[in-house]
DNA sequence: AAGTAGCTCAACCGCATCCGC
DNA sequence: AGCGGATGCGGTTGAGCTACT
């Protein structure tokens, strides 16, 4: 059958926006916010198509975008988001105020890659090149995985001949976490249990998490994932999108 | 000055996911 | 529950720029 193309190719401009493009965009979305990308262009008198207006928007028009280079700090962040969150660059965006997925995305690819392959690590696995294997490993999950579900998380697809796997067995990419030990004897406090997707903000409703949060707010109950609410990771500082 | 290799980043493409019916 | 349209996401491309020969 076929998806129908999200707009009509044939009437659209491609490439590069014009300055009188951009007016047109951020007076319209001034006007009338954001939303229904898809009658956008249309009611905004735009030869674009829906998507392409709300990646203009989102990665260059926007006005609450920091733009300008990187600083050391944040290239410490993106690089311990990446670590937890692999390719996530939206995640990795929505914890980074200012900056868009696209940007860190290509900042990771152009600039912070190099920098940890130079500095002997590897991008992917955040461990040096040559390190041998060891037992332990960090497994992290952010949903209960569907039947026949391939998921990539930065590391490579996850398969049951996963060629990522076998160059690394002591990776393991069922990527799940437990909260520390002494929880699983101990309940929580008020006892109440969080996930890590919760606990980082990932799952923004409890609906297809399972955790006992109940939408009283994530920053209440949880145990203490790599230090994210001690402040080894404080990311609780940083404003969501 | 001309050629070209390398780099950056805005924009596109296709697929996944969400959501209303 | 299933379908289909809308939106979001991540990978990739390519134009424009700079550095180098």
């Amino acid at each position: 059958m076929g998806r129908s193309p999200c707009c009509e190719k044939a009437h659209t401009n491609k490439g590069a926006w014009t300055k009188e493009e951009d007016n047109r965009l951020i007076a319209y979305i001034r006007a009338h916010g954001e939303g229904c990308w898809r009658s956008l262009p249309k009611a905004a008198g735009l030869l674009r198509c829906g998507k392409s207006c709300r990646l203009r928007w989102i990665n260059y028009l926007r006005p609450d975008l920091k733009r300008g280079n990187f600083t050391e700090e944040e290239d410490e962040l993106i690089i311990k988001l990446h670590s937890l969150l692999g390719n996530k660059w939206s995640l990795i965006a929505g914890r980074m105020p200012g900056r868009t997925d696209n940007e860190i995305k290509n900042y990771w690819n152009t600039h912070i890659r190099r920098k940890l392959l130079n500095q002997g690590i590897d991008p992917a696995t955040h461990r040096p090149i040559n390190e041998p294997p060891t037992v332990a490993a960090a497994t992290i999950s952010f949903s209960t995985p569907k039947k026949e579900e391939k998921i990539t998380d930065g590391f490579g697809t996850k398969d049951d001949k996963n060629p990522v796997q076998e160059r690394c067995p002591d990776l393991n990419l069922e990527l799940r976490i437990s909260p520390p030990y002494q929880h699983q004897h101990e309940p929580l406090r008020n006892g109440n249990s969080l996930c890590f997707a919760c606990s980082l903000g990932i799952e923004s409703s409890t609906k297809g998490c399972g955790c006992s949060d109940n939408g009283t707010g994530s920053s209440k109950a949880g145990y203490d994932f790599l230090g994210v609410k001690s402040g080894v990771l404080d990311y609780r500082s940083l404003e969501m999108k």
